[in-house]
DNA sequence: TATGAGATCAACT
DNA sequence: GTTGATCTCATAC
């Protein structure tokens, strides 16, 4: 297995990290995949839930960085970000897709399909796979029962608009694996 | 293949 | 009361 992500790796740019993530390990409880998309938020741009200051929900965002940020989304799915800079500039990586490789029988047992490009290809398909939740809110990401490994070798990373938000669309924000099958969407080649 | 409704909660107006 | 970093299922082409 490849050298674990230190909870440092995340006190840098959140574009550099966004970056650096595709095609890493993810794994929560022993369940999970390489990433393949992913989204950056800062609370400089708009649609940033830590935009416009700190809420009961948003708080770990402006805590220390290598931690996970877990929110409801639409009221009913869970999406889980990685805290990331330096502790109170509020930005984070949203985990969009992963290719799953571990406890494909737990994932498919939990989302009730047997596609593996179903499983895992969107935020909310993701967390209801790994289930992960709001109790898992604040937890270092670097300590069980989460668990990164950085990539083995070097991943072609294309870049795109992010998806499903409806402000600061322009911002080419979203990194993901080029030419990956588990995509939740196409990005531009 | 493509669009539309529903589920259901935190934050905002 | 409305909107949103979503997904699933039903109905229509």
């Amino acid at each position: 297995m490849s050298r674990p992500l230190h909870r440092t790796f995340f006190a840098r740019d959140v574009h550099a990290v966004a970056r650096e993530l595709i095609g890493a390990t993810f794994l929560f409880k022993g369940v999970g995949g390489r990433i393949v998309e992913v989204e950056a938020y800062h609370h400089t741009d708009p649609a940033a839930h830590s935009f416009r200051g700190r809420t009961p929900r948003n708080a770990v965002m402006f805590g220390p960085p290598g931690v996970a940020y877990v929110y409801r989304s639409y009221g009913i799915h869970w999406c889980v970000n990685f805290v990331c800079e330096e502790e109170g500039s509020a930005s984070a990586v949203l985990i969009r897709a992963i290719e799953p490789t571990e406890g494909l029988r737990a994932m498919r047992r939990r989302r009730g399909l047997n596609d593996a490009r179903l499983l895992c290809s969107g935020p909310g398909r993701l967390c209801q796979a790994l289930a992960i939740t709001g109790s898992h809110n604040g937890l270092a990401l670097d300590k069980p029962p989460f668990a990164l490994f950085a990539r083995c070798k070097d991943v072609d990373v294309a870049i795109g608009p992010r998806i499903g938000i409806t402000k600061a669309t322009e911002l080419p924000w979203r990194y993901g694996q080029k030419g990956s099958t588990f995509l939740s969407k196409p990005l531009g080649v």
